[in-house]
DNA sequence: GAAGCACATGGACGCAATGTCCATTTATCA
DNA sequence: TGATAAATGGACATTGCGTCCATGTGCTTC
């Protein structure tokens, strides 16, 4: 909610900050009140009252920016510490599944808009790596509790539960039960089997 | 290559199937010649010699055409039947991906469309489904030979397969060691273990 | 303290691409 | 043979991304 007055005018030879969180401001929220259609470089600019000028001078397209706000927005991972490496993921999926409902799915138009925005896809390569780093850290866990199986890859196993997540995500299909999703991704990778917890499939 | 000489008429009060035809015909044509970055509705009608409307008369959007397009050219699926299961996953996900590498990657662009095209939607779910039921055929050979852990879930698995699909097209990454992928994806549902065929990571 | 400079900013514009409207053309039916 | 129904074509409206140039502001140098 920083909302100038009137416009915002040049503070000298260097970029102004103020811009760019008015910008990243004014875009989460045409994001909340008029979701993903509203959300176009134009609606942002007019409506941070700065210029596309601006905008650009910041990031180097479109989809760049949508990142910069989607991480922004994305500052809290969410990640769970059950006791149990299904409720984990289970847990964290589902937070991560509800983030994606509350902003409209910003992330699959980041992902969409990478397919012809070839600027953006080392910036969503090292956005991915990090993702991968985190959930290894609650595979790691995971072993530690000697739940995995001898020899698993964590690291596909990662790239695995974000294959999923994406998938879903894409396929707009974010409203699955959440217990059943992470027991079909986690439980071939475990050493003793489990009963499945949740209820009706997809 | 059904290129009518100058412009189409209208065959009275129905469609003309050769102007659809001719359409998709075109497509796919300049797909092969100019790539995605010219794959434009104009440029198909153009080149076509048919106009918007009729296009838009047999699809209901850009989305819709390519995937049309797309399922022309994907008749022959390439699944293969190699005796095991990781070899069959593994040719088959190779077919797939130099599929996918030859035509510049439209599948990715259908599902960037799929994210705002909300028509796209259903058309690209029961394409998902179709791949699926091929998917579980393969899938079942291999249950025959006994090569699946006891209570494999093969939706579950084919599921996994094109999630993983999916993931590596969306991320540029068509060029992976076919055989580690493959590994990496079947192996937790496999009875015994099996040692890793292929090299090098990613 | 004053003048020049470097660079961010704003507004307007170019361009490309999607989807729509209406007059025209064609075949069919009475 | 004339009227009707529907597809077709060309032009157009609209939207949205990215760029250009004049203007303004603070910093630097003499």
């Amino acid at each position: 909610m920083s909302q100038v007055g009137i416009s915002r005018r040049s503070i000298g030879a260097r970029p102004n900050p103020e811009a760019a969180a008015a910008i990243l401001d004014t875009a989460a929220r045409i994001l909340a009140e008029k979701g993903l259609k509203g959300l176009t470089t134009e609606a942002i600019a007019r409506e941070a009252r700065a210029s596309k000028s601006t905008l650009y001078r910041w990031w180097p397209s479109r989809g760049a920016l949508l990142l910069a706000v989607y991480m922004r927005m994305k500052q809290d991972h969410g990640y769970a510490d059950t006791g149990s490496l299904i409720g984990d993921v289970a847990v964290s999926l589902s937070n991560l599944f509800a983030f994606w409902r509350g902003n409209g799915s910003v992330f699959a138009l980041i992902i969409a808009e990478a397919q012809t925005d070839k600027t953006l896809l080392p910036a969503l390569d090292s956005f991915r790596e990090e993702r991968v780093g985190e959930w290894k850290e609650v595979l790691e866990r995971a072993q530690v509790r000697g739940e995995l199986r001898a020899g698993a890859d964590l690291r596909a196993l990662a790239e695995s539960i974000i294959a999923h997540a994406w998938f879903h995500l894409l396929t707009a299909r974010l409203h699955v039960d959440m217990n059943r999703l992470a027991f079909d991704i986690v439980h071939p990778y475990l050493k003793s089997p489990h009963r499945i917890a949740g209820g009706q499939n997809t």
